[in-house]
DNA sequence: CTTGACTCTCAACCATGGTTCATGTTGCAT
DNA sequence: ATGCAACATGAACCATGGTTGAGAGTCAAG
């Protein structure tokens, strides 16, 4: 199949294949007589399988780095095992602050809907959802009053 | 205080902080007389927030939105309630992807640790978890085989 | 009163992940 | 045979979120 088909079926765009070409995600394909790239079905699949992992937010990097080691020796796995590791515990840790921050956005829009907070607190309750920094050094949760471009002081 | 001091209080550098001011994001800071520039704890405050709106992957264009309806009236906040709606869907999306991929990182590691699975395979799973595609037209599970750079072909 | 750490500005640079453009072929349909 | 869509290349451009460097002034300790 021709780029644009290959591009439809993995829903991205046809630039974005050739960059991917270009940053070695995808093979360089066979070419027919005109020069014009032909791909196969496990095109459309390692391309599904980018697109998939991209949506995971492994960066372009790491995609390339697993391809490479699927497309050549089965054995730098322990690199990549060391990796998905450390992408398990991001992912854990996402899900822990994004629960919380969950929590507070709800809550917090309820109460403005009910117009119980001003927007200025809402907002700063909203922006720092102070709960996630259970994971840091935690400073104390601070309020963000107006400023003028020129401070008075 | 000045902006080393800032920076430090803050956990940022001193160029981002500065970086800062030119994108908006905190005012122009008053000057002593050898154009240094003066902080107060407000800012520290202020920067914290910001550090913290960043944490949670808000946009700095969406922060400067934010700061600025607290900087200003509290009027333009239908606005913000909107972003913030949408914030919170997209964070109810990412907790229920995140979930099901951490629940397929672990089986796969385990598998993999297990020797019981080719790398091939393991990397393809934990790539594509394709559990993940349910919220989308979900295209049917792939294998991604190993492809020389010149397609056998 | 010198030295080193800190600050200033402005511009250039960086990485990531693409997109757009100019210019030129190819291929299919009418 | 002609025209338009789709393809090709290479280079430039874009947005985001900063970092780095050059060249110069400032401040505090010894």
């Amino acid at each position: 199949m021709k780029i644009g088909e290959l591009a439809e079926q993995a829903g991205i765009s046809v630039s974005t294949i050739r960059f991917y070409e270009r940053q070695g995600l995808m093979p360089e394909p066979n070419r027919r007589e005109s020069g014009y790239r032909e791909y196969a079905e496990t095109d459309v699949d390692r391309l599904r399988l980018i697109v998939a992992a991209k949506k995971r937010r492994f960066p372009l990097s790491i995609i390339r780095l697993c391809l490479d080691a699927v497309d050549g020796a089965d054995e730098p796995c322990g690199e990549i095992a060391r990796i998905v590791e450390t992408r398990l515990k991001e992912i854990e840790q996402e899900i822990t602050d994004l629960s919380t921050l969950r929590g507070h956005l709800r809550a917090q829009l309820q109460a403005w809907r009910a117009g119980s907070l001003p927007a200025a607190d809402c907002l700063c309750a909203i922006l720092q959802t102070d709960a996630l920094n259970n994971t840091e050094k935690s400073p104390p949760p601070v309020e963000v009053r107006r400023q003028k471009k020129e401070q008075t002081n």
